[in-house]
RNA sequence: GGGAGCCUAGCUCAGUUGGUUCAGAGCAUCUCGUUUACACCGAGAGGGUCGGGGGUUCGAGCCCCUCGGCUCCCA
């Protein structure tokens, strides 16, 4: 060992974290093959390539290291498979862009050419995030990397697409798409901007079928659809309206016949309380549509202009269709009114031109019948969901699950494998050959023609969804020692966000595909947020950058930081200080090592006390309050392992990092360590073989199960503490057992240190300085004597002595402490109580201030008879005494006999304080 | 508009089927302390009508009703 002089004050991450990391990848700790061990297995949720690490991968990747690391401890054979995932849209975007500085436009290039470029984006960017996580310690079994696009994962997506489209769950159907005529391509919903503008409303008269003078006045903001409406709705109770049930109206220029229909969905208050639908360009109404089976009949060109069906204004571009359309509304005397109205307008991202809601073809996967299985799962427990509040939404969501929209029009991604010929008829195959041969079969006397593949390709997660199975090649070998050994995996840790995007959809594919749910336990994370709540973002700019974070405070400081602030499913509100935290404990652990490490060992006991310059105690008596406080820790210890393996087991891992935070903080390093330190002496720290071999022990301890949180650190102290074998690193070292302790230990401990902690207030409250020794008298009975360690004592709270005595002391300052032991009913036979009381005294040298103890003494008189006095009308209240459990009521007799018999004790301090002065 | 959830100390959160001295933890704050492993520290202390109101009960932070505030999901 080096000395302490040798060892920096402060612990610095930056020299060891890297070497750690390589040193574990070098001897392949992280990888993972079946074997006879039970398997662990977390398959990550794959990150995007267009992505830089952000703090939700922080978080999210933090909690998945930390549960395999554990397992990894406990014996599992830990297997963390990551990859990353194509983002179609995203990456399809971030590709165009590039390519925009170069110069290039995407419509100027052939879907394979733009590919290439893709590929090549991928290749260079994609892997960053895997990188980043590498810093943070993630222990993933590297060698198992995916990507959602490589061949065999594309495979199982186009295999799973044809097996769904053969089992009838996949068909072709319209969707209301965010549609931009500019840019000619549809949108998704985040890259349409709503924006307020000024717009009017136009109400226009529509004629009631035979009823030369019945009209009804429709509002509306957009008159250049009127040439596709197909009805006019009204609410079912609009008393305005009543009479108009079952006829119809004529849509005016158009001179279309449609229905008027009722509705609850219309509200009575806007514009008139009639709305004309046009299902063809407003996603409402096409719903409305659906409803009522209303014809479709689209009026406006892919590019914004009026198509052949508008019968007016072919061609011409909607906007001006709408100026025509008004005025020709003015003129025949249908245009009922005007008014100024502020709306909310879409328009696209990308070319700021205003969406067209449109219709179009996509192909949908039937929900109903295939999520049955993934319901039932989260339902009747198999698959849980950590916190459980989402199990009702989940229930909510799958209840009521619609149909999945799965192609996108984007060429980044797996092309949809359907065939379609030159009359459109459409075929679903794996390849084109085998498209041709089912147009034969259908058509077996026709020619042979050109067929061409659907343009459009899936959307990612049809990808991600089958991710589980797809990173052990389940599909292209349902067999293989992977599968059979990984699947299903245990825990998933992801953010609610996509609850129903992605953890639904797998569960799904789980049973449809493998029989068996994908993961037993999915863990949801909070949504990191700053100071003000806001989600944390590129665009907002409010995020901190991980990688500056983990060099500022270590990677295991960042670690603990993102952990002391993230109880399961809840939203942390993200500050540094945290990260400050937990470079602070990392600091703290490091100098424990520094104190220990100063340490002189004796061989022998001999001499021991004159080499001491501390000579209040002998060296039988040091050896033997040393072997009491290792006993003390020893049995701490066993407790909050038991607690903190149950936090683990009940996934509230904030819980469990600060209950290890505590153990190592407060009864190690404030208590334990500081009871046993050995003072200065003129040939080093001396300390007893047994002591220091305990020490080592419970550290070595300590550090293990500081491990999944902290792994670097603590690796690099179990290295410097031992001598170890090559492969003896803590990441692959055992976790502790638990064993059995003895809460009485306990007890008599948290005696010893209230008895401290009171000493310490006095001096404090006294301003005695901690450098003033004092003396402690103690009267109790004799056989509780034993309790108390007197050597413990001297040390703590820098006594001269520590003494018995019979009698009261007088112009002391005094007080009094009840153990907390409890004796339960069977300890004796009346039912009665024991109470063990200990009262001390500290005689000062200076006067006490007997009025200010008087009125110390007095409000705490005050107080206990106050609490007496409730206990007892408690238990004079018959129905509690009736109704109450028995073990209430005997804590409420023992709270009876405690205030009591306090009171009693004051009152005498009290007396005594009046005879002193 | 439909659904879900939240409100406990300055901040972030625990608080198990209603019952121990139950109102808690960490951080922050205040006081004292440094030849002593660590000032990235030690010791001690203060701090809350459990969002407001009402109800059920022997007993409510916990159950019910109501009002207020916040958030998310779906439309």
């Amino acid at each position: 060992m080096k000395s302490v002089t040798e060892i920096p004050k402060t612990y610095n991450p930056r020299d060891v974290e890297d070497k750690w990391y390589s040193y574990w990848m070098g001897k392949k700790f992280f990888k993972s093959v079946p074997d006879e061990r039970e398997p662990y297995t977390i398959v990550i949720p794959p990150p995007n390539v267009t992505g830089v690490l952000h703090m939700g991968h922080m978080l999210n990747n933090t909690i998945q290291d930390v549960l395999i690391r554990r397992a990894r401890m406990l014996g599992k054979n830990a297997c963390w498979v990551p990859g990353t995932d194509h983002a179609s849209i995203a990456t399809e975007a971030k590709v165009v862009a590039m390519l925009k500085e170069k110069g290039i436009k995407k419509s100027d290039l052939l879907r394979e050419e733009f590919l290439k470029y893709a590929w090549e984006w991928k290749e260079k960017y994609g892997g960053i995030i895997l990188e980043q996580l590498k810093k943070l310690g993630c222990s993933c079994d590297w060698d198992r990397t995916r990507f959602t696009m490589e061949d065999s994962l594309s495979e199982a997506v186009i295999e799973v697409f044809v097996d769904l489209h053969k089992k009838g769950y996949i068909y072709r159907g319209h969707r209301m798409v965010n549609w931009d005529p500019a840019g000619m391509t549809a949108v998704s919903d985040e890259e349409v901007i709503y924006k307020e503008v000024n717009s009017r409303l136009f109400y226009v008269r529509y004629k009631i079928e035979g009823n030369k003078d019945g009209w009804i006045t429709i509002a509306t903001t957009r008159p250049e659809t009127i040439l596709g409406d197909t009805a006019i709705c009204v609410h079912p109770e609009d008393e305005r309206y009543k009479h108009l049930k079952g006829k119809r109206a004529i849509v005016p220029m158009v001179e279309r016949s449609v229905p008027i229909i009722f509705d609850e969905y219309v509200d009575r208050e806007f514009g008139t309380g009639a709305l004309k639908i046009t299902p063809a360009h407003d996603a409402n109404d096409y719903v409305l549509g659906n409803k009522h089976k209303l014809e479709i009949i689209d009026v406006i060109n892919p590019n914004g202009t009026m198509s052949e069906s508008a019968k007016f204004y072919v061609g011409e571009d909607r906007f001006i269709a709408r100026k025509k359309i008004v005025k020709a509304l003015e003129e025949s005397g249908n245009l009922v009114k005007v008014e100024e109205l502020k709306n909310k307008v879409g328009y696209s991202e990308r070319t700021d031109a205003v969406i067209e809601p449109k219709l179009s073809r996509q192909w949908f996967v039937k929900m109903k019948d295939i999520s049955k299985p993934a319901l039932d799962a989260v339902v009747n427990g198999d698959v849980k969901l950590i916190p459980d509040k989402f199990i009702n939404t989940y229930k909510h969501w799958m209840e009521n699950v619609h149909d999945w929209c799965i192609s996108r029009q984007l060429w980044w991604g797996q092309r949809i494998p359907a065939w379609y010929d030159e009359k459109g008829n459409v075929v679903v195959a794996k390849t084109e050959n085998e498209a041709r041969q089912l147009f034969k079969l259908q058509t077996p006397n026709s020619e042979l023609q050109t067929i061409r593949q659907d343009e459009d390709v899936l959307d990612t997660w049809f990808s991600s969804w089958l991710w589980p199975i797809s990173v052990f090649d389940g599909f292209k070998d349902p067999n293989n020692a992977d599968i059979k050994y990984y699947y299903p995996t245990n825990d998933l840790v992801t953010a609610p966000e996509i609850l129903f995007f992605w953890v639904a959809r797998m569960i799904i594919a789980g049973y449809e595909y493998k029989g068996e749910k994908p993961f037993s336990n999915v863990y949801l994370t909070g949504i990191v947020r700053d100071k003000q709540g806001r989600k944390m973002s590129k665009s907002l700019g409010n995020s901190p950058d991980p990688i500056e974070l983990m060099e500022k405070y270590g990677a295991d400081g960042v670690r603990v930081g993102m952990l002391l602030c993230s109880p399961a499913g809840n939203d942390l509100p993200f500050d540094e200080s945290y990260c400050e935290q937990g470079r602070n404990f990392s600091n703290k652990i490091w100098n424990a090592f520094r104190l220990i490490n100063d340490w002189t060992v004796l061989t022998t006991l001999k001499g021991f006390k004159e080499l001491s310059t501390d000579n209040i105690y002998t060296i039988e008596e040091k050896e033997k309050s040393n072997k009491t406080v290792i006993n003390w820790f020893e049995n701490k210890f066993n407790e909050q392992l038991e607690i903190i393996n149950d936090l683990y087991a009940k996934y509230r891992i904030s819980e469990a990092l600060m209950a290890t935070y505590k153990l190592v903080w407060d009864d190690f390093c404030s208590w334990y360590l500081e009871m046993i330190k050995p003072p200065h002496s003129d040939f080093g720290k001396l300390i007893d073989k047994a002591t220091y071999d305990a020490t080592i022990n419970f550290f070595e301890k300590l550090l293990k199960i500081i491990h999944p949180f902290m792994p670097f650190i603590s690796e690099e102290l179990w290295h410097i503490i031992g001598q170890r074998k090559e492969k003896d690193c803590i990441m692959m070292a055992e976790w502790p057992k638990t064993e059995k302790y003895n809460q009485q230990t306990l007890n008599n401990f948290s005696t010893i240190f209230e008895i401290i902690i009171k000493v310490r207030t006095l001096r404090q409250e006294k301003n005695i300085s901690p450098k003033e020794k004092l003396t402690l008298y103690c009267k109790t009975l004799p056989e509780d004597q034993k309790e108390i360690n007197g050597n413990i004592l001297i040390k703590m709270c820098n006594l001269d002595s520590f003494k018995y005595t019979d009698t009261k002391i007088d112009n002391a300052i005094s007080y009094t402490l009840r153990s907390q032991d409890f004796y339960s009913s069977e300890d004796n036979t009346q039912g009665m109580i024991k109470i063990k009381q200990f009262d001390f005294f500290i005689p000062l040298s200076k006067n006490i201030n007997a009025a200010e103890e008087k009125e110390k003494l007095t409000k705490e008189l005050d107080y206990n008879k106050g609490f007496l006095q409730s206990v007892q009308k408690k238990l004079a209240n018959e129905r509690f005494v009736q109704n109450a459990k028995p073990e209430i009521l005997e804590i409420e007799k023992k709270k009876q006999a405690d205030a009591e018999a306090k009171i009693k004790a004051i009152e005498e301090q009290l007396a005594s304080l009046r005879i002193t002065n």
